[in-house]
DNA sequence: TGAAATGTTGGGGCG
DNA sequence: ACGCCCCAACATTTC
């Protein structure tokens, strides 16, 4: 082994296996592995409560992976790293790329910096499939619909296979190092105690969690998906968006099982992932401005009352009520809900998809700046291949559908959990006998309908009427 | 990765 | 037997 120090520098890649910069770094020699708490002055990338809360154990697990000699900072990583590399005399910096807009711009300097100081800096790609460079049009302009992206994207290389990682020798942290409990990610009110019951975390978890989708979830993949109940979904997600796992190594593990109608339904979900940091990279204003112009002059409504019950889970809809209290008790709501409680928001309250991103944003433990950003324009009707502004998801219609059992709902709603099957997504239609019966005064245990379904559907309608010429 | 309104068809009850 | 109506079931159109 060379005599050559390097910093690999952890990012959004909180793993040990295929990971590309810190083999490289590996392979150069000793290896000071560094994690830095960005001082986020801009409040709109400042990390939620429900990130900060898994980067806290993810950092836990990753340094137990380290021998306990990750190195911690907390502070801006253009002075920090140029500074650690004076003290310990390091020659190379690696990392894996990020890429949303201000770590790029940031990035950037950090390397100039770097060159100048004569230290060597390199980036990998530890995050993607496909960088967003990497797949274009022929005019070499980037793809806005999802089927000819995925389509160009799966016919290029196939995605190398994963990395592994063989010996690892480290330096240990100073003896006066920040620990990850300095950080303060962990919330001041302990909240935190049904999320934790939800979630194992870390580089092993991740393989047990994909482990045991592919060994039941994926089976029925396409059509199982839809039903919050069931466990079809793979919930990678908070573990894809920390790098706790890479794409490339679900890929490949996908790989070796026959390619079915589910297989295929879930790669395309992986391409949906590309496919938002492909838009983010694109249009660096993904999370703020409507990729469809005509969107600007949209009549959203301002009512603090409506976001309240839409974030309570207090909207008098069952399914949306149940969607919301999942994401606040487990940093997680399925996918099918996510849909049904965005077209809530946006259509029947017509309040900005804004205000959605960023409630997710706080919430969410798998919160990611592009999945995030591209998916709420997708349910507005604003965004790249969006859903039409004119589908409105019903919400009694798709509980009586996708929950037909109501387990998921009474899980999440227990004050509904005696009312018959027949009533539970629409409990204002139950007579006052069968409300008695269950145990419920509505209005009081549980809230009449913020809006009416008819009504606010049609408002929805004449509000999109408006930005036709 | 909708839902509602509207249109069409065909079976069965009934005068 | 026949026409008429009703309506469920399905298809198409519209938002």
């Amino acid at each position: 082994m060379k005599n050559t120090l390097s910093i690999h520098w952890f990012r959004q890649d909180l793993r040990l296996q295929d990971n590309p910069a810190l083999s490289q770094a590996a392979e150069h020699g000793q290896v000071l592995p560094v994690y830095i708490l960005e001082q986020q002055t801009d409040a709109r990338y400042a990390m939620g409560a429900a990130s900060r809360w898994w980067l806290h154990h993810s950092l836990q697990s990753l340094n137990n992976s380290l021998n306990g000699q990750l190195h911690i900072y907390y502070g801006d990583p253009e002075k920090i790293i140029p500074i650690l590399c004076r003290q310990y005399n390091v020659q190379s910096v690696f990392w894996n790329r990020c890429y949303e807009p201000w770590r790029i711009q940031r990035d950037a300097v950090i390397k100039n910096t770097l060159k100048q100081n004569g230290v060597k800096a390199q980036s990998f790609n530890g995050s993607l499939l496909w960088e967003p460079w990497q797949v274009l049009k022929a005019d070499s302009s980037s793809y806005r619909v999802f089927t000819p992206f995925f389509r160009k994207a799966s016919a290029q290389q196939p995605v190398g296979p994963p990395l592994s990682l063989s010996s690892l020798s480290l330096i240990d942290p100073p003896d006066d190092a920040l620990s990850i409990a300095d950080l303060q990610l962990l919330p001041e009110v302990r909240w935190d105690n049904s999320l934790a019951d939800n979630w194992r975390i870390g580089e092993d978890a991740a393989q047990s969690v994909l482990q045991d989708f592919l060994q039941n979830g994926i089976k029925d993949y396409k059509q199982g998906r839809n039903f919050p109940i069931k466990k079809n979904v793979s919930r990678l997600s908070p573990y894809l968006h920390w790098g706790e796992i890479s794409p490339r190594q679900i890929w490949q593990r996908i790989q070796s099982i026959e390619l079915d109608d589910n297989v295929q339904t879930f790669k395309s979900e992986l391409g949906w992932r590309e496919f938002s940091y492909s838009l983010l990279y694109h249009f660096p204003e993904l999370p703020e401005k409507n990729l469809q112009q005509k969107f600007d002059a949209f009549p959203w409504r301002d009512d603090p009352h409506y976001l309240k019950c839409w974030q309570q889970g207090l909207t008098g809809y069952p399914i949306v009520d149940a969607g919301m209290r999942e994401l606040w008790q487990t940093g997680y709501m399925h996918n099918r809900v996510r849909m049904i409680v965005g077209s809530f928001l946006v259509k029947n309250l017509l309040l900005h998809w804004h205000h959605g991103r960023e409630w997710f944003w706080d919430c969410l433990v798998d919160a990611d700046l592009a999945s995030n950003s591209a998916s709420w324009q997708w349910i507005a009707g604003c965004g790249a291949d969006a859903a039409p502004y004119f589908r409105i998801f019903n919400p009694v219609t798709q509980g009586e559908k996708f929950d037909a059992s109501g387990e998921y709902t009474r899980r999440f709603i227990p004050e509904l959990s005696r009312l018959p099957d027949k009533y539970l997504f629409k409990p204002w239609m139950a007579s006052e006998d069968v409300l008695a019966e269950a145990g419920i005064r509505l209005g009081d245990d549980y809230p009449l309908p913020v809006v009416d379904l008819k009504a606010s559907r049609e408002r929805a309608l004449e509000a999109f009427k408006s930005l036709r010429p």
